[in-house]
DNA sequence: CCGTATCCAAGCCGATACTG
DNA sequence: CAGTATCGGCTTGGATACGG
């Protein structure tokens, strides 16, 4: 079997990942704008520094401490935040956007300006729907 | 009570929306990039003509009869996706992509091919979260 | 302060069988 | 062909209590 030696460093076009990767991009997205994830990411991306976990509580209102501190720990493995724990006392964990993280974010948040625009259609198919 | 004429129809930001609004927004984002929505909308956009359900059955490889149904529906509430019932022998369903799906298919496709090219950093990141 | 552990209820998913 | 109906296993999420 002979080796070929490949031209150029080929972009990766989505033909080009084994079933794994695939697996694993469509997975990395669906947890990102997941609800939760969405708005996490959000509040990290706006504020631009380290925020405390409580920080995090506050802001993304409704989810309960156990499902956030899931999600972080998901953006963490998926490698979108990091988790810096200090050892003081009272204990205090700060958690920031990694480049990849901010990278994502930067082209995840226009999809989410413009469906926020879309929000009176997305009304009204809903009650078209429902009204059947 | 005294109905104030808006200056112009202003674009809708997060803030304007209310609690319930801003839920429908995210979530309808959250479904649409859901790992099998991704796939199907994928299919059907790329295709860009009625198809018929076993056409996309076939091309999302690993999902179920049940699971893809209940998938299309929700993008159909979604005012994503329509569904139209042939009166034939056997029965013929067709789904399509609306106006306002191939809008957000054509946001959201940019960065999924981005993802597509992170992908080898992902890698990285999950295997040095496992290795610790 | 920032978790983990435990219990319990709700919902999802696959498999299978059946219908217009 | 394109569903619906049903059952059982499994995962998920809230509430609560406790730990470093």
């Amino acid at each position: 079997m002979v080796t070929v030696k490949q031209p150029t460093p080929r972009v990766l076009t989505c033909d080009d990942l084994t079933d794994d990767q695939d697996q694993m991009a469509r997975q990395v997205l669906a947890r990102t704008f997941g609800p939760w994830s969405m708005w996490a990411l959000h509040v990290m991306y706006s504020e631009a520094r380290p925020l405390r976990f409580s920080r995090i509580l506050e802001r993304v209102e409704g989810v309960s401490q156990k499902v956030l501190t899931q999600t972080l720990r998901t953006l963490e493995r998926d490698g979108l935040i990091t988790r810096t724990v200090f050892a003081e006392v009272p204990p205090r964990v700060e958690y920031e956007l990694t480049t990849l993280g901010r990278a994502l974010l930067k082209r995840a948040l226009p999809v989410w300006n413009w469906i926020v625009t879309q929000v009176p259609k997305l009304e009204r198919a809903r009650e078209a729907y429902d009204a059947r």
